[in-house]
RNA sequence: GACCCUGUCGUCUAAUUGGCCAAGGCACCCGACUUUCUAUCGGGGUAUUGCGGGUUCGAAUCCCGCCAGGGUUGCCA
């Protein structure tokens, strides 16, 4: 039974990279039936704080990333916040102790005895990396002031919790000696290792908090991202299941992931791309899920809606256009309200030709005399309505877009229409006729 | 500085593990279509596989040197 974690330290919001770790960690559980651990690893009391746990939280849940032991889930091996498990880090400390491993310095820092034996790490994404005898200080394991410092926590916890992997950034590789040190002199197995690489800014600099792409929240959540299209783009930064197309399920996913497989050269993080995926995610959503989906967008950017059913079909005809959710409040937001603004250039086009007003007129006489409101009859009326005028659809198609919308871009003229319906449809032309 | 990891189109990755002309996605460029488009369709590879040597009939792949990027070297995690 595999028995594998993520242990975040609450420091800040739930970084791209720390999802991308906690998603490999993930995989591996679901793919091989283990268990998947949430660790809060918040023995550094100055920095950490109940907001950010939380918000990490939060990320992972909207990432689908449901962990089986941890805060909120419980577990055997609790508590899962560091900074509850003092008493099992005094006793393992005494274990040290005991065996000689440990001394104390004049102001009460506790230090580990490094065994200053050559060590190799056998890692599954980066195989043998040997290190030779450390000339390296003895390591600190314990403050003066009684807490204990993340190598010493982080090796009790594994060996407490009973992981058999350790997936992790390859940020920590080149400690890793030190923790197969304090394994070996507990006199347990350490867990087999895999360290994953770094996600780097499209620059190749280290990607930070501030940089774009790398707060979960911030730069997804609320951006308008889908969380399986994240974990999708995700999954394939580092690691390729080399399959013909690369939209893939979780369970897909999940089937078809090797650790072994991860590379281990860092990845430059691509927004681009990881938007395209969005795009593909958001297409395969049904009118409803889709209106959910952006709901809270919509209604943020002031526009209320009223009638559920016609707002996710006037989201739905618009899908194609958009990447982000966020994107969509633009483009149908005149399906919310009739006193939108006209675009400069519609404005100049519905004004260039003299004859655009008759055109108009003559589509709205058609709409009059409409018994049926529905895309087939309002597209016939349209084209009747042109030809009376000896005038190609094609050149009343654009004046009737900018008169229902006020834009030049949008879904079918026939669906706008369609869905504002008749009255709104005649009074938005008289508008618009009016506008001279 | 020392140690560790890594270098294939702009970018994420392929390349039957030393064997056809280095392949695909995203991006990009060109064209078409359409009532519009950031959509769709069609076309285009844009690379001296970081650089220089070596081994070999043959190297992206193996070896050496160099360079570059990243990481670690905390009483941060």
């Amino acid at each position: 039974m595999t028995r594998v974690r993520f242990a975040p330290s609450p420091t800040g919001d739930l970084h791209v990279g720390g999802a991308r770790t906690a998603l490999f960690n993930w995989l591996f559980a679901r793919k091989t039936g283990g268990t998947f651990i949430l660790r809060v690893e918040d023995t550094d009391g100055a920095r950490n704080t109940e907001e950010a746990a939380q918000g990490i939280l939060k990320g992972l849940r909207w990432l689908g990333l449901d962990w089986d032991e941890g805060p909120d889930a419980g577990g055997d091996y609790g508590p899962y916040f560091q900074s509850q498990r003092k008493a099992i880090y005094d006793a393992y400390l005494a274990k040290l102790d005991a065996a000689g491993r440990v001394y104390t310095e004049e102001n009460g820092a506790v230090r580990f005895k490094f065994s200053r034996t050559p060590i190799t790490v056998h890692d599954l994404v980066c195989g043998d990396v040997a290190f030779a005898a450390t000339e390296e200080p003895d390591m600190t394991v314990r403050r003066p002031d009684g807490s204990y410092i993340f190598h010493f926590v982080n090796v009790v916890d594994d060996i407490e919790m009973k992981m058999t992997h350790v997936f992790r950034g390859e940020d920590h590789l080149s400690n890793t000696w030190k923790h197969i040190d304090l394994f070996n002199a507990f006199g347990t197995t350490p867990p087999t290792y895999a360290h994953i690489p770094l996600i780097l800014n499209p620059d190749g600099t280290k990607m930070s908090k501030r940089d774009e792409g790398s707060a979960v929240e911030k730069s997804y959540m609320n951006e308008g991202f889908l969380p399986d299209a994240v974990f999708n783009y995700l999954c394939l930064l580092g690691w390729t299941p080399r399959t013909e197309g690369e939209k893939l399920s979780r369970e897909a996913l999940t089937n078809l992931f090797d650790p072994a497989e991860i590379h281990n050269a860092n990845a430059r993080f691509d927004m681009d791309k990881c938007k395209w995926f969005n795009a593909q995610y958001l297409r395969a959503l049904s009118p409803e899920a889709l209106l959910a989906g952006c709901r809270r967008f919509i209604e943020a950017a002031g526009y209320e809606i009223k009638d559920d059913v016609m707002a996710a079909a006037a989201v739905f005809s618009v899908k194609e256009k958009v990447s982000l959710l966020t994107e969509i409040p633009a483009w149908v937001h005149y399906f919310f309200r009739s006193d939108y603004t006209y675009e400069n250039d519609v404005l100049l086009k519905l004004k260039a030709k003299p004859e655009n007003a008759g055109l108009l007129e003559a589509a709205a006489a058609g709409f009059l005399s409409l018994a049926e409101w529905t895309e087939a009859s309002i597209q016939l009326a349209i084209e009747d309505a042109a030809k009376s005028l000896a005038a190609k659809p094609g050149a009343l198609m654009p004046l009737l877009r900018y008169a229902l919308s006020g834009q030049s871009r949008g879904p079918g003229v026939n669906t706008i229409a369609h869905l504002i319906g008749q009255e709104s449809t005649l009074q938005r032309i008289e508008r618009t006729l009016a506008l001279n």
